[in-house]
DNA sequence: TATGCATTGCTATAGACAACAACAATCGCT
DNA sequence: AGCGATTGTTGTTGTCTATAGCAATGCATA
């Protein structure tokens, strides 16, 4: 079949996120996470007692699609949250939240490492900034 | 907030799909359209008397998901069904569907351009090869 | 030519996700 | 003290995708 689609940097990019996306998302399943649940993991180990509207604006969630996430999350027992002042509240790791994230860390690093290995080494080193100045 | 996550090229690249797919849709809008459908038209357009089938397996969509994008392309008028035999059915353009996809190609084409344009020079040519290797 | 398998187009349903509006409680600034 | 902004939350909606199933037809081959 003729297909230009292939020739827009804007279609293959997506093409490109949802294939990565599908695999990753199949390896992390094996340890029980999506891919929003590792970033989410990720950002509260880096950041103590950050906000769940603050980690909504830096993924780009909106504070009431946090809810859930967070709940499960919770549920879980990965994370927990402590009050902060009367209204907001910080959230952390748990230590079983913390072996979660660290086998997150190692499946996404392994899968990213993939990823770039599958790239042309001329092309490699210029994904990262080319896709930064996308959307930075 | 400490983020280590655009360091991960399969992050940046599912963010950088976001965003720009985000700003195509919305152009696209403009002019009654959606990603999904000028990806059809534009295919359509290329191959006439492609079938719905052979149409999803290109683009990753499951027949039974086809149903609905094309019943409203045909119910506006913008393709139209032919028999091939008793079973199946080729797909192509009416006059007004040709227009909208000239309409389509005009917007996708001055936005992949743009697109280009915020890449700095020296990682521009990268990004597209990088990207069909990841996902062809 | 007849049989069996694959394919086509379609219906119906369920789940996941994101957008949106609204609300009470609280914070922070003036 | 008052007021606008922020936080966490509920509830709802629309969209998209996966899945299973079905009747009809095509195709290959025995």
């Amino acid at each position: 079949m003729r297909d230009p689609l292939p020739a827009f940097p804007g279609y293959s990019l997506r093409r490109a996120a949802n294939a990565t996306a599908g695999e990753l998302a199949s390896r992390l399943s094996d340890i029980g996470l999506k891919q929003v649940d590792a970033s989410i993991l990720i950002l509260v180990g880096e950041n103590r007692d950050v906000t769940a509207s603050a980690l909504g604006r830096q993924l780009d969630i909106q504070r009431a699609n946090m809810v859930p996430l967070l709940k499960r999350l919770e549920d879980e027992g990965w994370i927990f949250r402590e009050p902060l002042d009367g209204k907001s509240q910080g959230l952390a790791l748990t230590e079983s939240g913390e072996a979660k994230t660290r086998e997150a860390r190692d499946i996404i690093e392994a899968f990213e490492a993939e990823l770039l290995e599958r790239i042309p080494p001329e092309h490699r080193d210029h994904l990262l900034p080319a896709l930064n100045a996308l959307w930075r």
